[in-house]
DNA sequence: ACAAACAACTTGTCTATACAAGATAATAGT
DNA sequence: ACTATTATCTTGTATAGACAAGTTGTTTGT
């Protein structure tokens, strides 16, 4: 019942790698190292790092050593648009306006989104994302404190609140949901529009391995707001590294 | 500035498979018969089936065989949610009221769409889909006759135009655009709307190996379409089996 | 001080062999 | 006719060895 020698290897691996003893861009042991270690063939060995460096936990250079990889560079399972960079890719000049950045109490609906109890204290932002002197964006946000106790203190008119929490809470799953619906007062208000005009809302909520980090709602004034150049949609799953 | 052995391999039988020479469900040679052919030794033929298997080309069962996998289950690559399907999850009845069907001439913008000459004949329909006796989409779409000649000779309402594009030419890639808007009449009179109602439309535009197959325009009444449960974006690439 | 050559590593490809484990079809015994 | 065994396929794991190819640090020659 036993594993295989080489999952043996990968396990031996992971747990070092996730106890952190071997941080990310470390060399771990050579193949040869590993075989010595383990008492078994090189290839063996090898198959282990092999394996891993397809996982996207290692990363090979021949010649040179076996690294751990950077773990952003999970990102590749998990890629979210990031509405600074469209911007800066469109070469616009992106520009965030805070609007408030409050503590506030969840209601029913947020209590559930989050699996709270209703009136627990969470996080909330409203910002107003702006590309060259034009309204693109409005993004309300709820932050879970348990996991971003430090959201309310950032500079988000230097750092997206996306790019915050994925620093601070690593993603491994997000949920999409789009709706359309008319022109509300904030939306009016900051992205300039008027009532009776089309708006289109994107609800992400986004996951870490302790539960759910954050809830989004982000309203794009007007038609087309493309979801990230070419995209696939697969279906999620949690990343497992065993 | 050869390949490896076991990439030749590898193109070897991917050509195999992409030239409809070995069908899906096919067993292919085993490892030691590949290698015999090539006259290389078993575990590098192995290499070959292994990785393709990885790709989710081949499928492997031990001491039986190896097989082509179906092609459909590239789905894990590609899941685009059907209309239907997500109907029927809810347990609702869904039916599908085929407005039209019809060839067409590709105006400028479709011809972009298609890559083809301006004036090119494409195929067009536009069908309704009813959830119990709602209207829930309105889907309008565009077919390259090179790729889904029997296009118009289908009867959509015991098949959706998707699930029969994807046997027809099976899905690559594809991309998504969302768009909210104010109720167009094609949107007024078959979604039974009113004017001024925001509506959401789903632009998505599909390829396969040899171009675009399809181009829709998926317009949802109201508020809040949810795009298929659980999902997570990652970057799209053609699949790529070389 | 600088550059070329070298040695000592690393990973990458490949071979030939061995045995284990699962699937399948033929065979033998009842 | 049916079951159990067996032989023979398959894939899966593992070994020990060889050479290629890329990286890095050291040494050597100028």
């Amino acid at each position: 019942m036993a594993d295989s020698k080489y999952q043996q290897i990968k396990s031996h691996i992971l747990q070092r790698i996730e106890t952190g003893r071997w941080q990310e861009g470390d060399a771990v042991p050579s193949e040869n190292q590993l075989a010595g270690e383990f008492g078994v063939s090189r290839m063996t060995a090898r198959r282990a790092l092999q394996e891993l460096a397809e996982q996207g936990v290692l990363q090979r250079t021949q010649g040179a050593a076996t690294c751990v990889a950077p773990l952003k560079s999970q990102s590749s399972m998990l890629q979210i648009r990031n509405i600074a960079d469209e911007i800066r890719e469109r070469e616009r000049h992106h520009r965030a306006q805070v609007i408030e950045l409050a503590e506030i109490q969840a209601d029913n609906a947020l209590a559930a989104h989050f699996a709270l109890p209703v009136g627990s204290k969470l996080y909330s932002s409203l910002i107003c994302h702006w590309q060259d002197d034009e309204p693109l964006q409005l993004e309300q946000r709820f932050v879970n404190p348990a996991l971003a106790p430090d959201y309310l203190k950032q500079d988000f008119s230097a750092l997206t609140p996306h790019e915050y929490l994925c620093t601070a809470a690593p993603l491994t799953e997000a949920e999409h949901r789009v709706e359309a619906l008319l022109a509300d007062p904030l939306a009016i208000q900051y992205l300039h529009l008027q009532a009776g005009m089309p708006c289109l809302r994107l609800h992400r909520t986004t996951w870490s391995r302790d539960g759910v980090v954050s809830h989004a709602l982000l309203t794009h004034p007007g038609e087309k707001y493309q979801l990230g150049g070419h995209l696939t949609f697969v279906p999620s799953e949690r990343i497992n590294r065993r």
